[in-house]
RNA sequence: CGCGGGAUGGAGCAGCCAGGUAGCUCGUCAGGCUCAUAACCUGAAGGUCAGAGGUUCAAAUCCUCUUCCCGCAA
């Protein structure tokens, strides 16, 4: 089978190990561009291109994808898979591929269209999610649906351990898929619109606690948001606002504080939130490290946390 | 060199601007109180103030450089 690999984050890269190992070999990988990141804003490529050169598979990087149309279609595609790729599919892309393209999507759709898919099924409190593989067509993740599988949600499910399990989970997806599509056997089940939703991508902003919000629901997007985007609030010390981030886990306990007041007893740092109250355990401050909620109250008098 | 914060006994911080006694909340150890304790009382140990150089009678503090950590931004 003629396959063209098409992603760029992470998720992806035990789908493109499988592939590897098992076939089909991809013809090619194209994935974003390098991009500065990180404190120095150096130069970084996609770890998939790192791994994708190591196995001597060709790599695009195009600015829009459609600038490489006849590249692509030179190489006779019949698959094109699409994973975290970061991009939006033109029309002329969605035609390369005799057979057909899919796409591997990190939830059970039609829940959860868009970029925030992992985030969103923790931060509802779901107690499962899964991979859908689908067909691609012009609007944005609503394509139909060939297979999917499902994985449980724990309770101290985090965003980070979410995303790690579901990349795993990937290549199994992915080899029914392509196996179905093969064999003929593939359905297409046509997404339920009325039971759609959609996640705008996450910004740094999106972090910051409404401590006005339940505390149950503020567990949940806490564990959701790490490691990206993160939760901060903005602590008031001796009358200056100071940052801090917050990581997971918090538990929920009840107690009667306003929303932002602080409760701090034996160490343990206890905010009050619209319903009930939330015992932080592990915090960063403003330019210094991560550090337990007990340290943090050593050297630091917090007032109370801004709602 | 994208912008900014930071490095002070084992932990978290103050002291720096206006150079001159090593401070606070804990932890550790010893003793005391107590039926008992993570509680309380008394005492003790533990620090070349990240490193190097400079200014000065005198540097945690002022100046220069280096290393490491973190936030923002991507």
């Amino acid at each position: 089978m003629r396959l063209i690999f098409i992603a760029t984050g992470d998720i992806a890269l035990p789908s493109f190990r499988h592939l590897l190992a098992s076939g089909p070999r991809p013809l090619a990988l194209v994935t974003q561009p390098d991009k500065p990141t990180g404190r120095h804003q150096t130069l970084t490529p996609p770890g998939i291109k790192v791994e994708a050169l190591a196995a001597g598979i060709p790599v695009y990087q195009p600015e829009k994808i459609g600038d490489i149309t006849a590249e692509l279609a030179a190489l006779e595609p019949q698959i094109l898979v699409v994973m975290a790729y970061g991009q939006i599919l033109r029309k002329n892309i969605l035609t390369l591929a005799s057979q057909a393209i899919i796409n591997l999507h990190a939830s059970l759709l039609p829940k959860y269209r868009g970029a925030a898919c992992i985030q969103a099924a923790i931060d509802a409190g779901d107690a499962e999610t899964g991979i859908t593989a689908m067909h691609v067509v012009r609007e944005l993740d609503a394509g139909d649906m060939i297979v999917s599988q499902t994985i449980s949600i724990g309770p101290n499910e985090t965003g980070g351990s979410l995303h790690d399990r579901l990349a795993e989970l990937a290549p199994l997806v992915l080899e029914e898929a392509l196996a179905k599509l093969t064999d003929g056997t593939a359905s297409r089940i046509p997404q339920d619109e009325a039971a759609s939703s959609y996640i705008s991508k996450l910004e740094r902003d999106h972090g910051k606690l409404d401590w006005t919000q339940d505390a149950t629901a503020l567990e949940r997007r806490i564990r959701a948001y790490d490691p990206w985007p993160g939760t901060y609030t903005v602590a008031i010390e001796g009358g200056k606002e100071k940052r801090l981030k917050i990581f997971p886990p918090t538990t929920v306990v009840d107690l009667s504080l306003s929303p932002g007041q602080i409760f701090t007893a034996d160490g343990y740092l206890t905010v009050g939130c619209g319903s009930g109250a939330l015992r932080l355990e592990s915090v960063l401050p403003d330019g210094s490290r991560r550090m337990s909620a007990a340290d943090y109250l050593h050297g630091r008098k917090p007032s109370a946390f801004e709602r």
